[in-house]
DNA sequence: ACGGTCACTTGACGATCTGGAAAGCGACGG
DNA sequence: CCGTCGCTTTCCAGATCGTCAAGTGACCGT
């Protein structure tokens, strides 16, 4: 429906949040803390950017009670992997891809 | 695993200054005219984001006489451009390319 | 039931970064 | 001289960022 024209994204731009949208571009779902390492921030910086994507649409947050104990899961929504796909196809553009 | 390090260049990341970098990687030189016309800023903006790439030695400014003014040209340094180049590098494996 | 821990979330805060507007500046051209 | 061109610099106000500390809710051991 929302017509997505390759142009920067300033949410999406955002080192932290790059990394995130690029690795829930390749998985379904990913673990909040396993997003946490390998982007290799803190609890709150992520939930902060998390939450900013979460905002703009672009993730989902999933709870669910996993071995006795709450656990966050991320995915992209379908939004999301389009203002990902486009900014990526941006980046390509500019940088000469 | 261990935690994925990248290795994000922010003097280069910010958008107008990838803009910048990747005009002047596929040419010699370009006026700065020419640039800020490209990136589409102003001439304070653009002067500015020149400032940085050239005190981070990514660029040469160049000012020479012509027609009658003093234009300024500029262009990506060996070391702007094996910057620019790994960021691009980093980028594409970010985001899956 | 109660305190402690886990897995985030939120708030306070200082530091950094940006772009726009406008004044500055050196080199001509009239 | 004075004005214009082509940037440069300064001032400013808003946005963004990460750190640290405190807060929240669920669950576990005692």
């Amino acid at each position: 429906m929302t017509a997505v024209e390759p142009r920067f994204d300033p949410v999406v731009h955002a080192p932290p949040r790059l990394q995130v949208c690029g690795l829930l571009a390749v998985v379904e779902t990913m673990d909040f803390a396993t997003v946490r390492e390998q982007v290799g921030v803190s609890d709150s910086v992520l939930s902060k950017h998390v939450k900013q994507l979460e905002e703009a649409g672009y993730v989902r947050v999933h709870k669910a009670t996993r071995a006795s104990r709450v656990r966050t899961s991320l995915s992209l929504t379908a939004t999301g992997r389009a203002a990902f796909d486009a900014h990526v196809a941006e980046l390509r553009r500019i940088t000469g891809g």
